[in-house]
DNA sequence: TGAACATATGAACAGTTGAACATATGTTAG
DNA sequence: CTAACATATGTTCAACTGTTCATATGTTCA
């Protein structure tokens, strides 16, 4: 269980980064390509790149290649429903 | 929506760091002193107060004193599901 | 009041991290 | 084959973070 408890903080760590999260985000929409994402954020494709590593790293999202893109998608539904509850907090935490 | 992405990464933030999850872990089952978690987790007392701190500031936990004690405790059930969502992702990773 | 205890706080230092830049890899069309 | 495009990777650096040590604050009890 401990070890498991270093695990966790390793996923969350990957959530604790506000371009992770605005990726994660748009996924949440569909499947869009590097460039799709880049522009959404307005962020330069290589800070973009290196972020989706460490998403797909934790298997937060997978990708396909369709030409010379590469189609980036959420790996599963967990995603959705950390960031809803993590959502809950805040605006619970507000009122 | 584009800020309160920014307030969730911070959210996780606190979740992505070791201590601060097996802190959250311990007082899953009920409320803790400083000097119990500081012997669970086997860290200095500093240390454990210093992170106690922003888990208080992230509202995840609350204190009451009693005595030369303070006690925290878990706020809300959020934690709770956000652990437990995580965990899933982990343990369905692995397989 | 003051000693002993429990916790909090401040400062400093090492380790980590995200972004930017340059460049490499891989793909398609001509 | 090669130019143009899309994405990935390596490196560097400033900024941030967690721990430790020292010390301050707050509480109890004699």
């Amino acid at each position: 269980m401990e070890d498991e408890l270093y695990d966790l903080a390793d996923l969350f760590k990957v959530f604790g980064d506000s371009t992770r999260v605005r990726l994660l985000y748009e996924l949440l929409s569909g499947e869009k390509n590097v460039g799709d994402l880049s522009d959404a954020l307005n962020m330069n494709q290589s800070a973009v790149s290196h972020q989706l590593r460490l998403l797909k790293q934790s298997d937060l999202v997978k990708v396909r290649r369709d030409g010379k893109s590469m189609y980036y998608a959420l790996s599963d539904d967990h995603v959705e429903s950390i960031i809803k509850i993590g959502m809950e907090h805040i605006t619970e935490k507000k009122k």
